[in-house]
DNA sequence: AATGAATGAGTATTCATTCAT
DNA sequence: AATGAATGAATACTCATTCAT
């Protein structure tokens, strides 16, 4: 078997295992199908990893390394310039702003970086589906997703927290806002990726459509979050 | 082996099935300990289903029956009294009630019908994670989430459409609204069960303060389906 | 495949394990051949024994209890007896026996015993090859061999140690009897059995001959052990 | 991958491979832990051999001349002179010497060819293991050890006879003696090579107390072979 | 002399399923 | 209803060897 292309062998292997980790689950996913896919003899797979789940290991860190450094960017970019300049005050319920100006801007930078997120995870969908599929399981990728949820939480180790943290003194991470977030902001973000083909072929969007559908709706929950919306958390005006 | 409890052998297979499936998926699930657990001999498990898929199929087809009744009840006891009477008109964008009066009685009955359904899925996580284990790869029961947001499409073999759409002939689900239901309320609900121990595990909260917050949570998103809301959909305050 | 004959298939797999191990050796033979050769399905081999090397520690614990039985056996017999009635006092160099009675007994049951000792590893001549190729490796089995030197030595946990301790409480194992009796009695008897074949093949004696002349040599060995043999151990006439 | 040290790679491909075959057996030994353990590319080690047995070949082979050598040496030097000049005569069942002088003369410098021999044995121990596990096989190996045993029997074109008969034209070999020989000489120092680091961590002899007490055995045998003592061979005092 | 990459044929082990009773 | 034994087809992984440079 020949260098068909520029595409390097451990390369092919990568993107085989990708896809077809991603269509039938790691478990369900042969090596000899891997060679196949990638063209490669079987035994070089062994050559570059060291066994089957080597592979899925290599890909998980790789996806969650990529997604901890963009969210970083963001807050570096805007969250710590807005709380510097006394514009912003995180509260266990709510943002609060200084005034509309510092919303609209919030409001606009959120968008930003939502729309870069939302790019970043549909391109991704495959290992975010494996990640979803793994972190469901008993194995050692369980804890994988709640990885992104520990970027929510109160620890020195998490750089999130500790880059508004060096900002903002007082600031702290109520469990329920931990809670909104984890399953009304990121969980929906990657199922919106994982079952993204799913979605697609079910209904009447377009790309295009869809990605502006739920975007709007993801600046609905980042609205809700900042003080003056009328839709509140715990302590609030909906009582259970 | 003897009968060791009242419960007989093939009850104790699809426990144990449920709970293998749940923790290490269908795939990683040998039948050998599904054997094991269910304290049976093998053989008999081909006594009582014809494969070890036919197990899965069971579990899955018995999980969605009851969960659309759960919602069908609902519907039939709460919206389309609302409707009939002239207090609920729903729209492309939102839920437009004739006063505060409803509003109040169709949260108050959304918090009701929320609770039960939170139970149920808790209750049954364990199935809803192999649901969603299994939606997740390209297998037989990829589909089978999605026949959840189905009930959420206008077709006439659905039945919460049609029985929405005999008292209100102008109804219609938007796009958005699909895509919003599905995204931020359903997946929310079976996510939260998917990970309800995960989480638990991962955070702070009790039982009880959990499936609260959660609550709580559900509410304000249904709340802000509701016309006044400041909180709005397509062609509304929030532009892209 | 059905039942062939009598011999059950678990015992097939044994014999065709023996055979195979004994003649290229643990690593070289083949779970394949063993199938083959058994006339089993190679599935069925994992059914009755965890793995390859599970088979290999049966047949080298089978062989070790069977060789250390049959040793109590005759020291119990003989030896016992002796020191009990005064007729011998194991020094540390030699066999003291009271008179040329004692010593004609004491050989005639020494010549039993090798007989039947010399029988049972011939029988068990395969086995025996499969224990000294283990013994000379790193493994598991590295030290089986030197289990039957523990029995050389003056441990409570020793069994022959202890029975002939309970008649004869001065008595000790000198470590240059315990070397003699390892690699010039112990040793030889098992390479006999393990070049048996090799050796019948190369040389010209019949099973008989070949048997007795050994025998012959084994008394020869034994009466250089007993006190008024011109040949001494230690601090005797032979000085290095 | 540098050089290193002054040794040269197929040096270092010896050395690692004699390790290894010595601790794991050939089967057991890999090719790629040859090449990590000599710190050479694998690719190398077909530079310089033909195949992983070609490695086991060529140790074999040098063990074997050298021990031939050493032993021809002896006799050249001891035996030849002995009989020539009429000390020493050799018979089916003992060796006759003229006097005691020449008995002394003979187990003097048969200790001395035992220490010499010993010593070499030990220092060769890895390959001596690596020569009983083959010759414990049905492989190529398999009558490696017992080219040791040809060189007790009478054929013109074995050096050691030739020698020999060259000065005693009625010299001839009995079975028995090349029995006793074979399983009471050159296998117990075969064996004492092979299980020496094993026999030395079981018991609490030092290197010095373990060669000395070896040899003092030795010498007994040997002695045992000279007429006069009362240990005999066939036909003689001890019946079976 | 040296090496990173590649490969065909195996190798122990597993697994869902079936059979005979 | 229940079971111990049996099986064909895989399955992940290995290994000695070769290739191209």
């Amino acid at each position: 078997m020949e260098h068909i292309s520029g595409i390097e062998a451990r390369e092919r292997i990568i993107n085989a295992s990708r896809q077809l980790f991603s269509q039938k689950g790691y478990d369900a996913t042969r090596v000899n199908d891997i060679a196949k896919a990638a063209n490669v003899n079987k035994a070089l797979i062994y050559y570059y990893f060291k066994s089957k789940e080597d592979i899925l290991d290599f890909m998980v860190n790789s996806l969650l390394d990529n997604a901890v450094s963009l969210t970083l960017d963001f807050i570096q970019k805007n969250i710590v310039h807005l709380i510097e300049n006394g514009y912003l005050d995180i509260r266990p319920d709510r943002l609060h702003f200084a005034n509309g100006e510092a919303v609209n801007q919030f409001m606009q930078n959120a968008l930003k970086f939502n729309e870069q997120l939302l790019d970043y995870v549909i391109e991704n969908r495959e290992i975010i589906r494996i990640l979803m599929l793994e972190s469901l399981k008993s194995g050692k990728h369980r804890k994988s997703l709640f990885r992104l949820m520990d970027y929510l939480s109160g620890s020195e180790k998490n750089p999130i927290y500790k880059t508004i943290s060096d900002v903002d003194r007082d600031f702290v991470f109520s469990d329920e806002m931990v809670l909104f977030e984890f399953f009304f902001s990121i969980l929906p973000i990657v199922n919106f990726a994982a079952y993204y083909d799913e979605y697609k072929a079910a209904g009447s969007l377009s790309d295009q459509e869809l990605r502006d559908s739920f975007l709007r709706v993801t600046q609905v929950i980042c609205a809700s979050m900042i003080s003056g919306s009328d839709i509140l958390l715990r302590n609030n005006s909906i009582k259970l």
